[in-house]
DNA sequence: TCGCAGATTTAGGCACGCGTAATTCCGGGA
DNA sequence: TCCCGGAATTACGCGTGCCTAAATCTGCGA
């Protein structure tokens, strides 16, 4: 049989930790047990085990009752995981034609078995890309990511033209639902009305004739949108 | 996260245990423990204590001191398995541009991480062959597998025309070796010479001109033919 | 400043898969 | 039939990663 049991070295428990520890550390802000046992579906005991052993591997810092931030080569790997990831993710989307809200799951095992080798030939077959197919961006092969400024819809005044950007991959329903809308990363749209104490977006989408659309706040507040000031068509 | 740990239910262990049984099988035989350890690598005893695991899931039937012989759902699950070392070994060479010696220890990951989904459209977009790259045969969803009758170059008969139909995907120099020699699944060729003792086997090549080249026993037998009798061209 | 709620860790346990060392079994030759 | 070498199993141990229950810590409000 040969081959290693995880093309990275680390198991795939390890991988999945260091990439959820990335995705909460945001701006640098120490990870708390609760929030990576939530991420992960995993017991808080269970995950504090863990914690202690990625520490002795060096990959995160853990201040006990405080947190764990990424060292060095815990983020190293972690972008290196966020990169197999969205790569994958935009594979299966763009050449094997499977629908935004599929990806992810297959994903999040795929991510685990593939190789740098395979990783660089779906990069090579999809021309590089830039963003996966939720717009999350994809790291580069040395680890570096772009930033991006983004505002939840929720948050976009009324009145100004706004394009979607990224939406979060995690609930298919949800991409199915804004898919349906006719919504998906790249079209841009008119904030037509917002209610207050967290009530509705109303949208106006392209289209002849333009179609208005009423966005529960919740769901606004899930898609990050460019704001274009001003520019209302 | 969410996502199984390995799309078919069953451990990446157990997936590669039943595969190596399969194959070790043959004619229904029952396979011994050592030849177990051996193909995977590990000791004998560890091989002992996953047999009984195996049993107990009723994926193989155990004789102690026999050998194991795998069961109805063993030897489902075990085709599925190889299904989908095939299918990704396929698509890789021919939508990656894999070559065929590098295929194997990429397959033997991703065959635990890929869903029946991914597979069946992989399958799809390669148009469901029959065969991957080193002439094995894939078995059908529904785990129905193709029996060839192939002989071993090392015993097909001098003067007769042999065509190139399976070589093992496990010896990347091998694979590499015979490419160079313009030989790959397919290709036809004449058996002109082969001496006593073990000796090498000598084949014509077609090409103008013909080109003639002398393979060793071990190579020779490790290359299974379609010998089409009085067929010299 | 005290105490409580919630977060975290510790304690103890389990299944899985692997290992080495020791023991047992099995089949064939004398 | 006995013995012996090789095959297989048993005994024991380890690291990983998960769990629940019990202790402990921390920060905040009274
Ligand atoms: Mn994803
Ligand atoms: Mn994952
Ligand atoms: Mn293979
Ligand atoms: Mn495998």
């Amino acid at each position: 049989m040969s081959a290693e049991a995880n093309a990275s070295g680390y198991s795939r428990s390890t991988e999945d930790y260091l990439k959820v520890i990335y995705e909460l550390e945001g701006r640098g802000a120490p990870v708390q047990t609760r929030a990576i046992a939530e991420a992960l579906e995993i017991a808080a005991p269970s995950v504090s085990g863990m914690v202690k052993r990625l520490s002795e591997s060096g990959l995160v810092e853990h201040v006990p009752y405080r947190g764990v931030r990424l060292t060095g080569s815990g983020r190293r790997a972690a972008l290196k995981m966020v990169r197999r990831h969205r790569i994958v993710e935009t594979y299966l989307t763009q050449k094997l034609g499977y629908d935004w809200d599929s990806v992810h799951d297959e994903a999040e095992r795929l991510e685990h078995a593939v190789s740098d080798e395979l990783i660089g030939r779906m990069a090579m077959a999809l021309g590089n890309p830039r963003y996966d197919p939720h717009g999350a961006p994809i790291p580069t092969k040395d680890g570096q990511i772009e930033e991006q400024e983004l505002l939840p819809l929720s948050e976009v005044p009324v009145g100004s033209m706004a394009e979607l950007r990224l939406v979060s991959d995690r609930d298919p329903e949800l991409l199915r639902y804004i898919a349906s809308l006719g919504l998906k990363v790249g079209v841009a749209f008119e904030v037509i009305g917002r209610q207050p104490f967290k009530g509705p977006v109303t949208i106006r989408l392209p289209g002849k004739p333009p179609r208005d659309e009423n966005l529960g706040h919740e769901l606004a507040a899930a898609l990050q949108c460019w704001e274009r000031e001003g520019e209302v068509g």
